[in-house]
DNA sequence: AAGTGGTCTAGACCACTTG
DNA sequence: AAGTGGTCTAGACCACTTT
């Protein structure tokens, strides 16, 4: 072997970026823009490898960081593919509240979701910081109550820029058949990858209260969350005021080996 | 080649159980069993490759899983280490409240913690149950009070049996150099690698109203956690009373990318 | 210079799914 | 039987730390 040529020429030369990363910085942006849509699946990986002009390895360990992000999915025999964000694995990624009673880290229950109001709206000062928006631009405000075992107990307010979602509209949203984050996805290409938490006791405003059958004042448990996409790029706002009495918000820490 | 034989004899032949996990379920072994202290240092990847009889690849697997844990620490050009619940990066993978002003995902704080008691008790029945002890058992039963900015935020009911941490005492305990889950680990070999946390709103009893500054029966957040050690074995019960007026409890859905 | 982990390659073989 | 991902190997070379 003459040099640093390693058997093949990798993607570029100076300033090389590790190779992996740049895998799956690729696969990302295709991701993102469609080329591979959610539920579709990518080209096997010996495809992959020689269209990045990299071993197999190569591509097989960008594609497990993407597995561990749920954003790719792996099926021994059948393919790898872009994941959804509709199905059970899928919904209690973000769905943290469940019944006292329920098994320890067991199964959980899926909500019924009601529509309980759809506007338009412009950000306020907050809203558009923590959202990366203009002051002022115009967003999206929906609020839903949540019922689990047939009790309402959720009631959540979503700020979501107009930019980002064109052409929403009630009818739309109030038809779509799997989660909110699957809206965004299936209809407008816009995958949540992860979400920021806070929370902390509050005092149930009035509204809240009488939509979960509470007195007003009461105390209750309001979760503040910053949806992300990639990169951590904020998409949505949404406060969530929760009737702790028989349920709890559940938390796994590093549920590891 | 003959047939079945790849190039070295594994582990062994029939129920071949996967290597990689083999090699990691070996190095947890090695690490509860003391051989790998917590803070030494392991051998390096081609020994350990050695040793087992796998390649160095294989071992590089059950590594970066147990990194990925944070059970195991690389340093490039120096090695890998048994990881210590000590310092900060540690710190906050369990005390989640920060003050409500601090940037999102920042760094945070680290609390003053006081003792305010420290008692040998009997497990009560749904304690017992948590933590896979018999009805009765001995425990001790341990009181924190921990300080945010000067103020008292949170009150910790902790709950081990004394099995687990032969001969502590309150004297041992209130001198422990780093956090409690680091005395744990240092001087009883436990480790703790994990937690489970549920949440929800509570009414304050009168003691923790009482050292947290609040009215009887002010609202506050109810954290009860379950510690794991290897293999999800449940080790200790916490019960955390939190002041959230002034402080969140943060939580992060995976911040992939 | 020597030793460590970090990246990448090339290829063998296994396990699973589908036609 | 053909195609997919899953495991494992053996070895090259790079980046970093320490002596």
């Amino acid at each position: 072997m003459p040099d640093s040529t390693p058997v093949s020429t990798p993607v570029c030369r100076a300033d090389m970026p590790i190779l992996y990363r740049v895998v799956r910085r690729q696969l990302i942006a295709d991701i993102r823009s469609g080329v591979f849509p959610p539920g579709g699946m990518l080209p096997n990986e010996t495809d992959l490898a020689r269209r990045f002009a990299v071993s197999v390895g190569t591509v097989r360990r960008a594609v497990t960081e993407l597995v561990a992000d749920n954003v790719l999915v792996r099926q021994q025999g059948r393919g790898t593919f872009v994941g959804r964000l509709d199905r059970e694995r899928d919904m209690f990624q973000f769905l943290k509240i469940a019944a006292r009673n329920g098994a320890r880290g067991g199964a959980r229950e899926f909500p019924d979701v009601r529509l309980h109001a759809f506007a338009r709206s412009r950000a306020a000062p907050h809203e558009a910081q923590a959202l990366a928006l203009q002051a002022g631009e115009n967003v999206y405000r929906i609020e839903n109550v949540l019922s689990l075992q047939g009790r309402a107990v959720i009631h959540d307010r979503i700020v979501i820029a107009m930019a980002l979602l064109p052409g929403l509209d009630r009818r739309m949203f109030e038809s779509r058949s799997g989660t909110i984050y699957g809206l965004y996805q299936s209809a407008f290409g816009l995958t949540i990858v992860g979400a920021d938490e806070r929370l902390r006791v509050d005092a149930a405003a009035p509204d809240s209260a009488a939509l979960l059958g509470l007195a007003p004042g009461a105390p209750v448990l309001r979760i503040e969350r910053l949806a992300l996409t990639f990169d951590r790029q904020p998409v949505e706002l949404r406060v969530s005021i929760v009737d702790t009495r028989e349920f709890d918000y559940v938390s796994n820490l590093q549920p590891a080996n």
